[in-house]
DNA sequence: ACGTCTTTTGCGACCGAATATAAAAATAAT
DNA sequence: ATTATTTTTATATTCGGTCGCAAAAGACGT
């Protein structure tokens, strides 16, 4: 499917700021973006784009469900391409590298703990935080 | 041990603000309270305490190991008192409701799971956000 | 208790992330 | 193509939090 027709499912137009950022989100290599860096992606690729736009639009994205939003500790919130299936994440506090996993234990334990606390979940996340291998060689 | 004690085994100076931030902390009925919170606390009590200084003081107090800092979702951080050992939240995004828990089979997961991506854990946080039993009975 | 020296406070200015607003531009419907 | 509607832009503003600095408070030797 076209990131065209991605757009108008979601029930969005179909407008350029949209599609550029959506681009980006599908073919960077990082996949978990902030709005500034999404909005440095753009201008380093000539586009004229506002960052109140990029934000708006994040925003829609979200709704849509095309995009899911992270709260990492340390300021920005953090964008993904949602491809359906939740994950957590291992996240280096050095080099501000991401790493997705999934633990099937956890999660359902998760499940139990809100069940019995008599909370219906609507969202979860767990972050582990840490130094990944490389930065830990470098120092 | 009083709460001078506490702040001089935490090489703190003994000062009215501090004194007066643990109190709070300490007998507040909600254990989890952000910055502003605390602000609003001191000033209805008469205390002239700027807010700046109860950030200040709040940083102080985590670096000491008084007191760990949650970065939840959606804006502020939250301040609770450190009684040693660590746990995870359930959140109610209705209410703000916050119940803490701990799953001993969740923590040692993420061990597992840091130990085998080649992190070395600085922190973790596991925030399970719904809807509490009592804010879904009224709606 | 006194003056001295160091630390801490209070205040306002400031910063970065994010949002609101009103005018301009792009898109969709006819 | 023209019009109506939605979206974007640019700017100002909010919000959480931090900084710099002069003034005040605490610690300490005498």
């Amino acid at each position: 499917m076209s990131n065209n027709d991605e757009l108008k499912k979601a029930g969005l137009k179909v407008t350029l700021p949209r599609l550029k950022i959506l681009q980006i989100l599908e073919n960077s290599k990082e996949h978990h973006l902030s709005a500034e860096d999404i909005y440095r992606v753009l201008l380093d690729s000539g586009e004229d784009i506002g960052l109140a736009t990029v934000y708006r639009v994040l925003t829609q994205f979200e709704g849509a469900g095309l995009v899911v939003r992270h709260y990492f500790e340390g300021g920005q919130s953090v964008f993904e391409i949602d491809h359906g299936e939740h994950h957590d994440h291992l996240v280096c506090v050095k080099c501000g590298r991401v790493e997705e996993f999934i633990d099937q234990v956890i999660e359902k334990r998760q499940q139990e703990i809100a069940k019995q606390a008599g909370y219906s979940i609507t969202d979860h996340s767990l972050n582990i935080y840490g130094i990944c291998a490389k930065c830990r060689k470098k120092s």
